[in-house]
DNA sequence: ATGACTGCAAACTGTTTGCAGTTAA
DNA sequence: TTAACTGCAAACAGTTTGCAGTCAT
């Protein structure tokens, strides 16, 4: 995690602080999306006295930064996760709230279309599909 | 909007109230995407005794009646806008918030594809870019 | 007549902010 | 040393809910 927050460019005039290291930390490590509540939920764990407003405050700076990507999955609040190599997107069983991720390379062609198309410099697309997973389908009729 | 309140089939139980007709009305006559506090105050203008819960309660069923579609451009609240015949994505800009809206066929493929992979029936896709916009590009070197 | 709907105010949830003390550089 | 950061509590915005009265059917 020092890595990723020693190495960028960016980073110019932050500190690093234990919290940020092992807000980063907790982030990499999780496998699903999390939302700013679980993630304060497991910073606790191992730094009881961490705050909720700093959780909020690093996951602002570390989307700023590009670190990580927001995802706004149907619910009132965000998701944020780590951004890897690949580019995913989700699809959103409306019946159970089911999450699948996915990847199309339709995308990425599209996101050059329109970069090409309308003049702007194109940082992150996302897909987001809502409908019904196979076994809600069933229970619908 | 009386049509569309009478001829759905789901519309089963559900009353067909002024406050209704009027708030489906305006979101129809809306060019832009409306926000639940801007339809309120439109609203208001032509029913001043109108409350923001009934705005919001019927944003709710509006959508799950599937006549609406819910959009979040980066904001903390929520876009409303009748769901036309064309389904349509949203490029914002990071730097001004200028929202521009594309239709791209790539997308309709991609739905396709997801479908027959993933067992998914799919009722709505929605692609959301960011980025800079020709101007704002400039003026971030 | 009666269940669905509304207005109102109060409650809630997710997120942000002011401030005084603490820490990284 | 000092600007950046943190915890805390209070403030906020957007949205939801309980209730008593009103309206569509």
């Amino acid at each position: 995690m020092k890595t990723i927050l020693k190495n960028s460019g960016k980073m110019a005039g932050r500190s690093v602080t234990a919290q940020r290291r092992l807000l980063l930390e907790l982030i990499r490590r999780a496998k699903e999306h999390l939302d700013a509540d679980e993630l304060f939920r497991r910073a606790k764990d191992q730094e009881p006295r961490i705050s909720l407003a700093t959780v909020y405050r690093n996951l602002k700076l570390f989307k700023e930064l590009g670190f990580i990507a927001e995802s706004n999955l149907g619910e009132a609040h965000s998701h944020y996760e780590i951004k890897g190599a690949r580019e995913h997107h989700h699809l959103v069983c409306l019946g159970c709230g089911l999450v699948v991720e996915f990847d199309s390379p339709l995308i990425a062609e599209a996101k050059a279309g329109i970069q090409r198309g309308k003049g702007f410099d194109i940082v992150s697309a996302q897909l987001k599909m809502e409908g019904y997973c196979s076994k809600c389908k069933q229970k619908r009729k």
